[in-house]
DNA sequence: TTGAAAGCGCTACCAC
DNA sequence: GTGGTAGCGCTTTCAA
């Protein structure tokens, strides 16, 4: 391994010269960094980044923990981060966790070890606050993204799920839907709470009794809204639209409704929540309940990044994006 | 920020001594060790990663260089990348990379930054040799993945593409197709080619001609299997069956069939590659040829792994799986 | 079983 | 403009 001190010793000059030089400070003269970046390429010198960061404090890299990286959702997400990562240089190192106990495992292995400067927690359910707090308490900077934590310590960004939920439901009202079912996600999860909630207040205000027959609790797979579906198509009176907690659960209910003989939307109405890449593709294409997800990736971290670089500028930021209907076929 | 010099004072003894104890080393008094343990827990200490990497030179970080982590091709491969990588303790630092260049820019950050300890290559293409070859010069142990690159010296987990394309051609033809168009992926990509190839073998064997004009060059997107399926159902005759060099072209495919009137299978007949969590849930559910997806992904990171843990023991491996056909409707 | 000291490769400070 | 030196937090000899 070729150090520091190698070009210092090849250049005739002192290590903290090579450094200034490599790093673009003041100070040294224009035709030794010549000579040092010249010498440096030619010996093939790399500056080793953990030597680097045991002395600057700083890794560079941004954590991100989520539930699952290789959930369908994620993907745009992930896309806007790293548009945000790689605008600042800043890398992104990922982390999946399931359970609470989990999070605060990779928590310590990222934050506490220090090997990230900052860190985006990507839907943390709400029983989880402990470790949380424990990074406010030691002053990390890190966004929640997807849920809204009510502590004006905390930089939140999310979507309107309430809102959303509403939106669907009263899309469906207008088209004449008088029995809509809606299949939930997790109860536990503040967005599936949050558009059950949607869902339900859209009833009320158009004078809707709430029958808690049609709505059944899924888990966000497409298993769920498959079961989910066969269910409700058993029930009498039927329903004649459905609102699912998130388009890979219209998936499954797509699925059991086409298997059934009846069809969509003339049947049974189906809209979804997400507008992921895929929902375009179903048969018929999905109508669904669109969040900007690349951008509130981008946001999430662009915040984490501006709260490192310019100090605690944004403070308790709370980001909250407007959902909006995507009309295709499927309602 | 509480160090190891802080628990040292407290607890009575010197930093070695509990750097000993917190590392399960031989050699420290069963109560000493017991009290530092305690001490260290309730101080809240938590080891600096960086500091010790330093010392140790062993990140126990693991490179992945995609070209598109969101990519839902590559959502099995993550998931069986980090079962091994929890499996060993190792955190995987994924970086997503398009072109050449910039791969090799990455590979600086990641290997010659000594940020990990070694690497796993995703679906590097038949051009890029110049920054793998680097990386055996150096020693750095990596696999490549979804690539056969014929040097004995380098490790290599990929599937049988052309024997792949051979059996999605020959069931087709099976079936009794004799006109059966191929949507390609990019050229310059040895996967595309191999797929290819094996579409012509089967042809060839089956005692059919190539007719080029019913090979269309695509880029395994969905979009791309839309058009080129356009074009197809344009020409006469016209081919009563199709073979996509990927799932997420045939959902394309499958669009543009629909579209036009026509049915699957009973038109045409599609079958992709791939078999992609969303291919089930096709209308009609996607015959496709597949790939161990998970299970590569998992022994990438188990060669990486054993190399860093037991020195070049495992040299040179060449893993290479055997694609099946999952029969579901669409053909 | 324990501790002192060296040193990983780098940056930052201060003196020249 | 430049160089010497200290030191980031840790592990690892080696001597006690």
């Amino acid at each position: 391994m070729i150090t520091i001190k190698d070009v210092a010793k090849r250049v005739g000059v002192s290590p903290s010269v090579v450094s200034r030089a490599l790093n673009n400070r003041y100070g040294v003269k224009e035709s030794t960094r010549e000579k040092i970046v010249r010498v440096a390429k030619e010996m093939g010198y790399y500056p080793n980044a953990v030597a680097r960061s045991l002395v600057t404090r700083r890794t560079a890299t941004i954590g991100v923990m989520m539930a699952d990286l290789s959930e369908p959702y994620y993907t745009q997400i992930i896309k806007g981060m790293e548009f945000s990562a790689s605008k600042t240089g800043y890398t992104l190192l990922f982390s999946n966790s399931y359970e609470s106990l989990e999070k605060s495992k990779v928590l310590e292995k990222m934050v506490y070890a220090e090997r990230v400067d900052g860190v985006v927690i990507v839907g943390s359910n709400i029983e989880e606050q402990e470790y949380i707090l424990k990074l406010v308490e030691r002053k990390v900077p890190f966004v929640l993204l997807e849920r809204d934590f009510a502590d004006p310590r905390i930089n939140c960004v999310y979507v309107d799920n309430l809102y959303g939920g509403y939106l669907a439901t009263n899309y469906l009202l207008n088209k004449g839907h008088t029995r809509i079912a809606h299949i939930s996600g997790k109860i536990g999860f503040q967005v599936a709470l949050d558009r059950l909630e949607g869902y339900k207040r859209a009833l009320r205000e158009a004078g809707l009794p709430f029958d808690e027959k049609l709505v059944i609790t899924g888990n966000f797979v497409w298993q769920d809204g498959y079961a989910a579906m066969k269910q409700l198509l058993r029930s009498r009176p039927r329903c004649t639209a459905v609102f699912t907690a998130n388009d890979t659960t219209a998936f499954g209910a797509l699925q059991a409704i086409t298997e059934s003989g009846l069809s969509v939307p003339e049947d049974i109405a189906v809209i979804g929540f997400d507008d992921l890449e895929f929902s375009s593709l179903t048969n018929p294409p999905l109508t669904t309940v669109h969040q900007p997800r690349y951008e509130m990736g981008k946001e999430a971290v662009r915040i984490v990044t501006s709260l490192l670089q310019q100090g605690a500028s944004e403070k308790g930021v709370k980001l909250c994006y407007r959902p909006k209907i995507i009309v295709r076929r499927s309602a």
